[in-house]
DNA sequence: CTAAACTCCGTACTATGGTACGAAGTCAAG
DNA sequence: CTTGACTTCGTACCATAGTACGGAGTTTAG
């Protein structure tokens, strides 16, 4: 009851590119996929599942690399390992995060100092300037 | 009053690799620098302030190209032009950031799942796997 | 039967922000 | 005077995550 389908149809039901699961097969993230007798590519229920695992675990802001471990570990057995992987992005994230709002406030400060005007010179030139 | 230095000590002083002021150079946020009697490059104080100008833009979120614009705008005069890419800029990061919450609350929430623990799969791998 | 659409393959290219390499010339210290 | 550090240049390479291209074969619809 696995309706192996082509590559383009898979493609789309995953909403990627056609070559996208070409090089995703060149990367180790999909398993080579049995062919048919012309040689064409046939993809089951379970590539597809991969295939949204991959797409949903890039979402959540994992590299491909990572997702790669993760698949590794998609026999759900391995939890441990799965939340140290998850700990570790759960962390870069925060940094990021943290990263993002340093940089949130120098903009809104310098640019409410622009705002305020007055100056001969533009305060958000001259910050980077200083 | 300009000591003009060499490309090594002027990329010291900023903080960045020799190579990258020819880099700089090359994709035009560096002035093509005079050169003396051997072909050495002189860099003068104001290769460095741009440099560091460079650097500081970047750690705001800016990429090179839009350092390119700010650099282009730096006689400090246009500083409504400046205002609108610092704008544009803040809310590039203020989506990022909404992202990055978004994603730290589904790790977050999955993580715990984790921790509760007492099923056979892991959720972290189910909930991509959903 | 023909034309369009699909598939294959290897390779090259995209963007971003640099870094590395090798050959050749120059310069300063000991 | 030699050694080592510095400089020049063009070009190639790194990671990341794909996308595009061209030529060939295949399959499907009209």
């Amino acid at each position: 009851m696995k309706p192996a389908t082509t590559a383009t149809a898979t493609a789309k039901a995953a909403q990627v590119n056609v070559e996208t699961l070409r090089y995703y097969e060149r990367v180790g993230l999909l398993p080579t996929p049995p062919r048919s007798a012309n040689g064409y590519r046939r993809y089951d229920d379970a590539a597809l599942k991969r295939l949204r695992f991959i797409r949903r675990a890039q979402a959540l802001g994992f590299s491909l690399a990572q997702v790669g471990e993760l698949l590794r570990l998609d026999d759900g057995l391995n939890c441990g390992a799965a939340q140290t992987l998850a700990r570790d992005k759960l962390e870069g994230i925060e940094r990021q995060i943290a990263d993002l709002k340093r940089m949130r406030l120098r903009l809104r400060q310098t640019l409410a100092a622009c705002e305020r005007g007055g100056r001969a010179r533009c305060p958000l030139i001259d910050t980077l300037l200083e």
